[in-house]
DNA sequence: AATTAATACTTGCATCCGGAAGCAGTTCGG
DNA sequence: CCGAACTGCTTCCGGATGCAAGTATTAATT
């Protein structure tokens, strides 16, 4: 068999990024908004979306997690007045999550935040080009799916 | 601001690529072989290990986890008779993970199934070079510490 | 129109995980 | 030497997550 078959290593690292990265910035990121990864790439989502509101379903699969989750990270950001249920009045199935006016200050200023933390990662050794690349690259994965929320 | 810095996005699609991909490997993956994502890059760390043993620190280490979950994870495979605990003769507070015969047969059947699903993965619209520069581009991040397994 | 299927969401259950605390063994500093 | 600090590992506890099942509502089929 052929060893320099490069995908498994590509995907080897990609997985050993996201661990390495998530290790770094998530307790930073909690210690200064109170706010896990998961909950920021959850109002991420929202706050990009057209009305800036989502069904939880979509949330679920811009998220590429479960619906069950979706319901229970709604709950503790409802109690805090960070997004708020809204019905459909054509649908009274769906729920949609919205921002609160406290939640769209909350979720900018954690973006801001977030923004300087990514600046920090790539500090050095990478080029603004090799920044672009990648980004470009892992964009091919989920370039069909909607929810790419990268500006 | 400026609002085409890389940085944030190219992390945004990191975490976006890797929850896609995980969504999309791991049921796969574990029901071919009974191991999850996590217990392939578990041992295969170990498999690539110079004495094909580590100590659970370095293994939580190299994994960007806890050494709690090491000890965990280790469990079922110790009773499914993939890994056994081994001892160091100089220092009584050690325990290394090592392979046993069967877990060396059952990691390089997983290591093939998972080299063909990466495969799958980079199937369209990549190129070798492409799956080449990706690689080279996410092993910056953890270049500098060990455990790269990425042959 | 009524039955069936599909959709959106929630809840129960089992599993997985990190951090703090605890324990055993080793190293350091006097 | 001997106690204090450190290291490796495990256990306990709270929190997060996916799946399957349950409920409510809408759509499809006949």
């Amino acid at each position: 068999m052929s060893t320099d078959d490069p995908a498994l290593p590509a995907l080897l690292r990609l997985f050993r990024a996201q661990a390495y990265l998530e290790s770094r910035l998530s307790p930073e990121l909690g210690s200064v908004h109170g706010l896990a990864l998961n909950e920021l790439l959850f109002l991420l989502q929202i706050a990009r979306a057209p009305l800036q509101r989502l069904r939880r379903v979509d949330l679920a699969q811009r998220l590429h997690t479960s619906q069950s989750t979706i319901t229970r990270m709604a709950l503790p950001l409802e109690k805090s007045g960070l997004v708020k249920r809204e019905a459909d009045p054509r649908d009274a199935r769906v729920a949609y999550v919205t921002l609160t006016r406290t939640g769209r200050t909350r979720i900018n200023e954690a973006e801001a935040t977030f923004r300087r933390m990514a600046d920090d990662v790539f500090r050095d050794r990478w080029s603004e080009k090799d920044i672009a690349q990648l980004s470009s690259l892992l964009g091919r994965f989920t370039a069909a799916l909607p929810g790419d929320i990268a500006e």
